[in-house]
DNA sequence: ACTATACTACGAGGAGCATCGTAGATCAAA
DNA sequence: TTTGATCTACGATGCTCCTCGTAGTATAGT
């Protein structure tokens, strides 16, 4: 069975984000990114990732003495979750409501229009049939 | 200043959702809806209004016995404040990925992906310049 | 060898969330 | 008027999340 990790917290999607950008790092690396936008201790970073890697969110390599963490799960496959549950729980599944919601919030401009016609095509491309 | 509404709960979102289709609501009438889906006290729904109406998320007409609830906010506008909140704490403010994300996700048809260049359209058309 | 530094492990505690039970008020029906 | 149903108010509990402090261990520099 694919081991089924569950959505990262507001916390824990912080993180992430930074080991996605960082590829693999060791706690005191994440540290620093993290303290860079919000000024945490140490421990506070050690803590989830110890939590994080106990919940398979997060895997780590233990063969030296500082810890190296890496993502499980890819950013694209943790944003399809993410995005696919704010769908089912706020937009009622439409998917059209959510790219609207997204769109209107942001402003979006006619650049990012285009690029998100663009990627739509590329999409419709990979699709059966 | 506009009164600033916290992000609802899951929990909470739920609740929303039956007063958006619903419109004005007794306790009874809401916990009918949520309880048809997830059986749940009938004390828990109110306690979760109530606690929405300090948070400014529900308001309240006390006027008769049964208090009568609505949403405090239109279903839009959550909506934009909950894809928006998403776009930045996962997404990096990537539009395009959000949208991409919920596509997949949901695997999408033709006939879906049609219906989103509709909106996208519809949404240009309301662009200034 | 000794001391300072760096690292992990882990428990504790505050805060918010979701759930429920009980108490008390109000209303309606017999 | 008494009883039962319906409603609100609210306290209590268990859970998760987040944060931090302390303890213990390994490493490196002098």
């Amino acid at each position: 069975m694919a081991a089924t990790v569950p959505k990262p917290t507001d916390a824990e999607l912080e993180i992430l984000c930074v080991l996605w950008s960082r590829g693999r790092s060791t706690v005191r690396e994440v540290h620093e990114a993290i303290t860079a936008r919000k000024p945490t201790q140490y421990t506070t970073v050690l803590k989830q990732l110890q939590v994080m890697a106990g919940k398979g969110l997060v895997r780590r390599d233990e063969s030296q003495r500082s810890h190296v963490y890496v993502a499980a799960r890819t950013r694209d496959w943790t944003q399809r979750q993410l995005a696919g549950d704010l769908l089912q729980r706020a937009f009622g599944g439409s998917t059209g409501s959510l790219v609207l919601g997204a769109l209107s919030e942001t402003k979006a401009t006619k650049r990012e229009l285009a690029e998100v016609r663009r990627l739509l095509d590329e999409y419709e491309k990979g699709l059966p049939q």
